[in-house]
DNA sequence: GGTATTACGCAACAGCGTTGCTATTCTAGA
DNA sequence: TCTAGAATAGCAACGCTGTTGCGTAATACC
C-alpha cells in the first residue's frame, strides 16, 4: 500500500524543488523560484534559510535592477555534497567521484579479473571508494551507486543473473556493499543509471528521454515523465532484443531478428553503416511507442563511431517520424562519454537524496 | 517551472490515497487504513469525516473481532459519482455512463456522418450527455471524457491531425466541448484512455500495464508507474508502427514492414493466426522495451478473434521472455469489451478529480 | 458485575505555507 | 544634502495539516 504524505513530506518537496531550480540556474533569487513555483516570497525564504543550513547554497552578491533595495542573489554550492558512482562492466570496474551538479571530478580504472566473484568487487570497490572519499570532506560524501548488467531488482538491491557473468546469481550486492562500504550504496541497471547521469547534468526540461547503449549488448535506458522508468520487474530497457526481423538469424536469446543480432553480424562483417541504419530502426521504433523527445547515444562500442550512429539516427528521426513543428526529438551523444554509468550510478544517489521528489518515502531521509 | 506544494495538497494527496484503498476494497475500516499508509489512526479518522462529508463513503456496520469496541467499518459509494466517456471512431460516437468505481452502466451509439465535422460532433455528444446525465442526481456528474485517435495535445485539449478524419486539425476539441456541455471535459488519445479503464478498475496493484488495441490501426496505450504515459507529444503508442520486417512492405507511414501493415496483409488474406503472431512478436517487443506486467487486448477487430490473439501472445510471451519466477506477465482481453475506450475516457475524468495524485496541480479542483 | 481490551474522538501541539505589517536599503529627485 | 518612493527581507500571528496524549464508549471474558 503506498504512504501517506505528512508535513516532512512537503517540506522536503519543496525543498528539493528550489534546489532543482538552482541546480538548473546555477544562481537564483527569492522573487524568480516564488514566481516560477507558486510559494510566496516568505516562503522562499524559509526554503532557502534550511539550505543554508544544510551548505548547499550560499550568498552570491546582489543584483541591482533599478530602485530600491537590490536583490539578494544565491548559488548553490556544487561541492557541497559529492557521490561515488560506480560502473561495473565485464573486465573493469570504473569508479568516479561526482559533485552536486554532476562534474566528474575524478575517474578510477581497476581490471576485474575474468568471471569475478562478488567478492572481488567488493573488494576493489572498497579500495577505489577509499581513495576517492579521500578528498571529500567530513559528511559531504552521500553515498555509492553501482551500475550494472541486469537482470537485477533495483528496488532490493539484488543481482539476479548478470548476463555472462557466472558468480552472479541472487547476489544481495546493495546490502553487501552497504556494509562493506559504511555508506548508503544504490544499486541499478547500467542503462538506467546512464539515462540518470544525463537526467541530472540537464535538469528538469529533461522529462522524457532514453539512453541506447551499445556495450556488449545493446540496451536502453528510459526517463519517463521525469525519473527513471525501470519496468515493473526493473527489467525495462532489453532495447537489443526487440525483432527487427521476423524470421531473421538467431540471437542469443533465442530469438528470431532480434535487433542485436541484426546489428552485431553488421559490425562483425565490418559495415559499421549498416550497423548504425539498424540501431536508427530501432531508435524510431522506440520513438513510436513511447515519445520521448530526447535520444542519448553511449556506450564503448558506439563512441568510437559516434558519427556514424548519430548520423543514421539523425536522418531516420527526421525521415520517418512525420515532420511537424510539434513532433520534435533530440539525438545527441552522451555528454560524459565512457564515464557515463559510473557517474550515473553516483548521480542516482544524489537524486534519491536531493531529485525532485515522486511519493512519500518510506525511510526518513536528511 | 514546478509548482510547488501547500496543505492543500497535502490534504488531497491523502484523501486521494483512502479513495483509492476504498476503491480497491470496498469496505474498509480505520486501522487498516492506518497501518498500511503509516497514518495515525487519529488522521484517518480525519480523512474519513472529510469524504463523508463528500458524500463518497458511507458507515457499513461494524465488525466483531474478538475483545474490545466492534470496528466501524465504512464502503465507498459506487453511485455517489458519476462520469460521462466518449469514444469518437471513425463513424460512431460511443458515449457510456460510468459510476465511481468504473462499472458501466448505460452505453449509446450513435453514428456519425462519413467525414463529420467538429460541429457534426458536438452536436452528437450534447445531445447523448444530455440523456445520459438525466439518470444522475444532480451535482454528482463530474464531467465529460472524450478519448480519439491522435495526433493531438492532451495537455492543451487539442486534436492537431485526428488520423483519416479530414476536418480536424488544429481543433480545439476540449474548451469547444466545456463550453457546449457546460461541463468539465478532457480529451485523449483512445488507446489512453483504454488502459485508464483497465487500471481505474483494477486499483493500485496495476501499476505497469499497456493496453493493445487493433482497430483501424493498430495503437498501444500505456499506463507506467502508476499512470497514464502520453510520451513528450501525447505521441506515445504509435505501437503498430514498429518494424518488425526490416525492408518489408511500404506501410501507410512511410516506413517499410511496420507491424500494422505486416499483420493487415495477414489479416488480408484471411490468416488470422498469421496476424495474432505477428502481434505478439509486437507485444514481446514492448515487454523487451518497457517491462510491464500486465499486457491487455483490446479493438473491434481483435476481440472477434480474441481467442486467437490471446493464444498468440500468450504462447509468444512464455516462450520468448526467459522464463524465471521473477518475470511474470499477465496477458487478457479487456473487460469493458467493446466499451473500453469510452468507459476509459470517463475514468480519466474520475482519476483527474479523485485518483491518485501524481504533482500538485496547478488548478484548483474540488 | 468487574476488568482487560479495543475503537475512537476531543484537545493541545509542532510545523508547514500564508498573511499582515515593519524594517532595511537602495535610486531618484528636490 | 536631504527626502520621498520603491523593492527586498523578515518578524509575528494565523489557518491548516498530521501527531500526541488522554479520556470515553463498547465489547468479550472471567
Amino acid at each position: 500500500m503506498e504512504k501517506a504524505a505528512d508535513l516532512d513530506y512537503l517540506r522536503d518537496y519543496n525543498d528539493a524543488l528550489v534546489v532543482a531550480i538552482a541546480r538548473r540556474s546555477g544562481v537564483f533569487d527569492r522573487a524568480t523560484i516564488a514566481a516560477g513555483t507558486g510559494l510566496t516570497p516568505q516562503a522562499v525564504s524559509k526554503v532557502v534559510a534550511r539550505l543554508l543550513a544544510a551548505g548547499l547554497v550560499e550568498p552570491d552578491g546582489v543584483r541591482r535592477t533599478g530602485v530600491g533595495k537590490p536583490t539578494t542573489v544565491y548559488r548553490l554550492i556544487p561541492t557541497s555534497r559529492y557521490a561515488i558512482g560506480a560502473h561495473v562492466a565485464r573486465r573493469t570496474l570504473r569508479l568516479v567521484l561526482t559533485d552536486l551538479v554532476g562534474e566528474v571530478l575524478r575517474t578510477i580504472v581497476t581490471p576485474l579479473p575474468e568471471d569475478f566473484t562478488p567478492q572481488h568487487l567488493l573488494d576493489a570497490l572498497a579500495e577505489g571508494v577509499t581513495t576517492l572519499a579521500d578528498g571529500c570532506r567530513a559528511g559531504r560524501l552521500v553515498g555509492v551507486g553501482i551500475g550494472m548488467v541486469g537482470p537485477l531488482d533495483h528496488a532490493e538491491g539484488v543481482v539476479r543473473d548478470a548476463h555472462r557473468l557466472r558468480h552472479w546469481h541472487d547476489v544481495p550486492l546493495r546490502d553487501l556493499a552497504t556494509e562493506r562500504l559504511g555508506m548508503p550504496v544504490l544499486l541499478d541497471k547500467d542503462v538506467t543509471a546512464g539515462v540518470t547521469a544525463e537526467a541530472w547534468r540537464r535538469g528538469t526540461t529533461f522529462r522524457d528521454a532514453v539512453l541506447i547503449m551499445v556495450e556488449s549488448g545493446i540496451g536502453s535506458g528510459l526517463w519517463l515523465g521525469g525519473s527513471a522508468y525501470r519496468g515493473a520487474h526493473t527489467n525495462a530497457g532489453e532495447f537489443g532484443h526487440m525483432v527487427v526481423q521476423l524470421d531473421g538469424p538467431r540471437c542469443v536469446c533465442g530469438r528470431r531478428g532480434c535487433l542485436e543480432i541484426v546489428h552485431d553480424q553488421a559490425r562483425a562483417r565490418g559495415d559499421v553503416d549498416a550497423a548504425a541504419r539498424v540501431l536508427a530502426v530501432g531508435v524510431v521504433n522506440l520513438l513510436q511507442a513511447i515519445d520521448v523527445d530526447h535520444v542519448v547515444l553511449a556506450g564503448a562500442d558506439l563512441l568510437p563511431h559516434a558519427d556514424a550512429y548519430l548520423g543514421a539516427a539523425l536522418a531516420a528521426v527526421r525521415a520517418e517520424v512525420p515532420r511537424v513543428d510539434w513532433l520534435t526529438t533530440e539525438v545527441t551523444t552522451s555528454s560524459l562519454g565512457t564515464d557515463v554509468i559510473a557517474a550515473g550510478a553516483a548521480m542516482e544517489v544524489l537524486n534519491e537524496e536531493y531529485g525532485p521528489l515522486t511519493s512519500p518515502r518510506t525511510a526518513a531521509h536528511a
